[in-house]
DNA sequence: TCTGGGGTCCTAGGACCC
DNA sequence: TCTGGGGTCCTAGGACCC
């Protein structure tokens, strides 16, 4: 049977190599690898790299040499690209679709009701090429009656040629042919230890999944597992988000880009932590009563050593100064002389909603000093989002040239900011 | 020299209460 | 000899995702 609404899975084909061949069109065609944060690893390809064996996850200092002989170009990557593209794609889908869940950078789940012929081949071929069209970025698209049926659909569009970028597992009638295609390992919500644990059982694929033993699936993976099984079944259990959760947590973290030994350094990247952290609480208006900081040393090293240390907060906060204050404190308590320390984070939890949060105040001063706070924070955001992060900083957190993340192989913001739109000259 | 960052959900076990 | 039972809340850790 085939339900009339479907469930749509919609991500952009190696989003990030495919924003940085959008904005330098130059490097099209030719072989691109992105790199994570501090240039460590590779955390995107394109389809040219990939053919030429260059695989995902892997050190970027172990492969220099044979990016070059390759000759392949490399970028660091450049977020504040991919989230403006990543809000240009999902403004546009929203327009398309009815209900849309933003899952992530490059990824959407949505709904759509099926035409009276039940095709949605016409529907989706113009999407991706008003997609396209408007925003330069090829994307896949898979339907079917659940989220996890419509991940494989997409699995599947992108694998087959054929099917260019769109494919429906819904109205296909004897799914087993499909599902046997799907290592077991590729199914959404089946990772690494889960995928030892099937394959030891003999299952291999999504077909094999969908038919084993619920018993035992349950006993082993109770809820989790069964979720998955019903929904590769056709059954839904996992709704689409569409209205954007509150956030639990907020958590920055950075490796430097050399060792730091000294409490003053690492002070001075907790404070930048905790500066970058007030801000987004208060861009999604909530407030924090709990802060976790930590640091550790290299696990490839010898000795490997890392701490954290805790704080409650009496009134929850979205207050830079109020929460960079025991933070300080707490980073008294983790540091240790003479550990190389090449990562520290804060994590902010116990987050709750300004809306109904509860001023407990106990006197005239504490309240006129908020007041004041608040709008102070204001105005270091709003000049900080029209002129650039860090255009007004706290003096705590000046980084170090030497130690900030490395980010050598940048590409220019050419969408986000003024100074780096091309300049087109027109006879 | 060199190995990312930011999330969520679930479960087990401990603390605590009556 | 023998040490309740049920509920809730919190936390840590595992597993998974992109």
């Amino acid at each position: 049977m085939i339900m009339s609404k479907a469930i749509i899975q919609i991500d952009a084909n190696n989003f990030y190599a495919s924003c940085e061949q959008m904005i330098d069109p130059s490097i099209k065609g030719k072989g691109l690898v992105i790199l994570s944060n501090n240039d460590g690893c590779i955390i995107a390809r394109n389809s040219e790299a990939r053919k030429m064996g260059i695989p995902m996850g892997k050190p970027y200092f172990k492969l220099k040499n044979k990016l070059n002989q390759l000759n392949i170009n490399v970028r660091s990557s450049n977020y504040e690209l991919y989230g403006d593209i990543s809000n240009r794609l999902m403004q546009l889908l929203r327009k398309n679709c009815e209900e849309l869940e933003i899952y992530s950078i490059d990824e959407a789940f949505a709904t759509i009701k099926r035409p009276s012929n039940k095709y949605l081949y016409q529907w989706g071929s113009e999407l991706r090429g008003l997609i396209y069209q408007n925003i330069g970025i090829p994307i896949s698209i898979g339907i079917g009656d659940t989220k996890v049926q419509s991940k494989i659909a997409n699995h599947i569009a992108k694998k087959i040629k054929k099917n260019s970028g769109l494919f429906d597992i819904s109205i296909i009638e004897n799914k087993d042919y499909f599902l046997s295609q799907i290592r077991i390992d590729e199914v959404w919500g089946v990772g690494k230890r889960m995928s030892e644990w099937l394959r030891i059982r003999g299952i291999h694929n999504a077909k094999d999944l969908r038919n084993m033993s619920s018993m035992k699936l349950r006993e082993k993976y109770g809820i989790v597992g069964i979720r998955i099984q019903r929904e590769l079944n056709g059954e839904k259990c996992i709704p689409l988000q569409v209205k954007q959760p509150d956030r639990k947590e907020i958590c920055i973290s950075r490796s430097f880009g050399y060792p730091i030994d000294s409490l003053a350094e690492l002070k001075k990247a907790i404070a930048k932590f905790v500066i970058s952290g007030s801000q987004k609480l208060r861009k999604y208006n909530q407030s924090t009563s709990m802060i976790t900081i930590f640091t550790n040393t290299s696990h490839y090293s010898e000795g490997f050593f890392k701490s954290e240390a805790k704080a409650k907060l009496e009134i929850p906060s979205d207050d830079t100064i109020t929460i960079l204050k025991p933070c300080l404190e707490l980073t008294n308590k983790i540091f240790k002389p003479y550990k190389k320390l090449i990562k520290a984070g804060i994590i902010m939890s116990n987050l709750q909603s300004k809306k109904y949060q509860q001023n407990i105040l106990f006197n005239i001063q504490d309240v006129k000093q908020e007041i004041k706070r608040n709008k102070l924070n204001k105005i270091i955001d709003s000049i900080n989002t029209k002129n650039g992060r860090e255009t007004l900083n706290w003096s705590s957190s000046v980084l170090d040239k030497e130690w900030s993340p490395r980010r050598n192989k940048i590409s220019t913001f050419k969408t986000t900011k003024i100074e780096s739109i091309p300049i087109i000259f027109a006879n």
